[in-house]
DNA sequence: TTGAAAGCGTTACCAC
DNA sequence: GTGGTAACGCTTTCAA
């Protein structure tokens, strides 16, 4: 292994002389620089980074705890993944992976044993049992959520209550008056995982807030689920007319067991969907859904947690206004009033 | 931040002394022991990593080279990650992710600078650039998947050509004559990713060993995409009744399009998948199935690569024999000559 | 069974 | 503008 030193000597410098060519962060004559440049190359000189993280006090690494279970919805999940990944090189840092698993130990194994500079914790829940110990760490951190009470520490997220309500405003001024909201598994209310309580929260909301008729369901994820639900749910509602899904993996599904209950999309139901915009238009049906931004997220987190590192930025909880983007799966009901002029004030 | 030094202090003993107790390499009076673990618990010492990484010259990380781009097939890749994360936590080592798209650089890079003790690569392709760069990095390596040639480094897979050979062989023993495979996005055989690549020429080979006529097709993960291919298909080849499926994200789509054609599972239609267990069981017709074991081959990449760095193995390529799974989507076709008796040479 | 001390490869402070 | 040299916090050899 070529060292600093190596090519201190090879160049005729001190060690300090090369890292200083290196960090740029004192001035260097052309000359000596071009020097030391050119005994890099020939050497092929590689900084060791534990070395530097070690004198440096900065691993330039941050941590990304993701869960990887499968109850959740993978894809987007990875698009996360994937959207911080490619931030955090871009700003010169890389990404240890920490699973969901080894909870609130491997928060503090990861930080106390300063691996890291920073961690971005993902799904977290409404009451998380990670957030006392976030704040105790000695390094800053990101939820990407928005639990409950966040005390102190950073979040981001999409709003989803108020994507949620835009989802049913939409369907309400189509001229639905009965909707149905498709959720996640149980497991992930169960646990109270914030993205899903927020956004059945702002169901909840909404539909006092335009007066229509609203029920949720959670659904496994598969055809069986998705279908018993849907089912169900129209042998007693017969008069919906609107679907509003919050559940990235039973799109297919959904359409699926619409199409063999006979019922034409959006002729006789219309459906609005929260997912990232890709899954949106792969479907038989190019669905009207609201979009999870994950790119967006996944690296403003990265920005928000490097900020609080080198101390640019103090910590925030942002919500990103949701955005709706019409396609092919909504319309009127076939009995419709006409759609109601764009009152936006409660009655 | 409390170091080696306080806890000696502390507790009266020298650091050395402090990091035998914790290493366990050599053998300590339990009653110093003793009072070092007191020491440790009362002052919260936790060691810092990459102190212990430059001194020992072990980073205890490994990194996986994963990728993350939208047109491979999410959930499978996910269950390698988890499944390699988990496992590396398993035997105390933590996860670099490193995404595809930094290359041959991102791997030069995490090696060299001594992130890593170990990497581990997904998705190779047959003639995969990164392989001449394996093989000169200084840190071992194994590779997901079996690239044309390999050049000595370890590689595992799910043997692809006898997953395709074995689905093949069940359709044909189950009487159908015309088979057609819906394989992966056109752009990864573009790539020569190496599943695919595989299977593809398992698919061909065994076409011909088992006498049956067969077509395969790449298909884009959308419905659209998989309908048109059945429908262009069929209208050439009617007498098709066996279906491969080997792309994961349209596994719902084919049987809706199915549907759509107004073909039944299995008394018009044939179905083998390859993809994980968990997704062939929870499409609307339980889906007989090759697996592909995500767990067994992300842990086994684990332990071989590990197994390179304490110099406990050696080099090697694996690959494991491929199970089939009756579920309901398999049967005879209607007009069935009876199964073929178990007739396994070649004519 | 234990301690002292020499690294590990950088960074960054203190001189010049 | 450049060099010397303490850290950084740990592991491991050498001595006792």
């Amino acid at each position: 292994m070529v060292t600093i030193a190596d090519v201190a000597d090879h160049a005729g410098v001190s060690a300090s002389t090369v890292s200083y060519v290196l960090s740029g962060k004192r001035s260097i004559s052309e000359e000596t620089a071009e020097r030391v440049r050119a005994s890099i190359a020939e050497l092929g000189y590689r900084p060791n980074a534990r070395a530097a993280a070690l004198a440096s006090r900065r691993a330039y690494a941050i941590a990304l705890v993701a869960p990887l279970r499968p109850d959740n919805n993978v894809p987007v999940i990875m698009q996360f993944v994937a959207a911080a990944a490619m931030a955090a090189r871009a700003r010169n840092h890389d990404v240890l992976l920490v699973t969901q698993e080894e909870g609130v130990a491997g928060l503090e194994r990861v930080s106390s044993s300063s691996l890291v500079d920073a961690v971005i914790v993902m799904d977290v829940e409404i009451a998380d049992r990670r957030i006392p110990m976030l704040t105790m760490l000695e390094i800053p951190a990101v939820m990407i959520g928005h639990p409950g009470r966040s005390q102190g520490i950073s979040t981001i997220d999409l709003d989803m209550a108020a994507a949620a309500e835009l989802a049913v405003q939409h369907l309400a001024d189509l001229g639905h008056r009965s909707i149905a909201m498709l959720g996640s598994p149980s497991a992930v209310y169960d646990r109270k995982s914030s993205y899903a309580f927020r956004f059945r929260e702002g169901f909840e909301r909404a539909r006092g807030e335009f007066a229509v008729e609203g029920h949720w369901y959670p659904v496994e994820p598969s055809y069986q689920s998705t279908r018993e639900v849907l089912q169900a749910h129209l042998a007693q509602h017969p008069q919906t007319t609107g679907l509003i899904v919050h559940n990235e993996s039973i799109l297919g599904e959904v359409l699926a067991a619409l199409a063999d209950e006979g019922l034409r999309v959006p002729e006789d139901m219309s459906l609005v969907a929260l997912c990232p915009s890709d899954l949106a238009v792969t479907q038989r049906v190019a669905l009207t859904s609201i979009a999870v931004p994950t790119d967006d997220i996944g690296a403003a987190a990265v920005d928000m947690v490097l900020g609080l590192v080198d101390g640019s930025a103090h910590a925030e909880s942002r919500l990103l206004a949701p955005e709706l983007t019409i396609r092919s799966s909504t319309a009127g009901p076939r009995s419709a009033a006409p759609p109601l002029e764009e009152e936006t004030g409660t009655p």
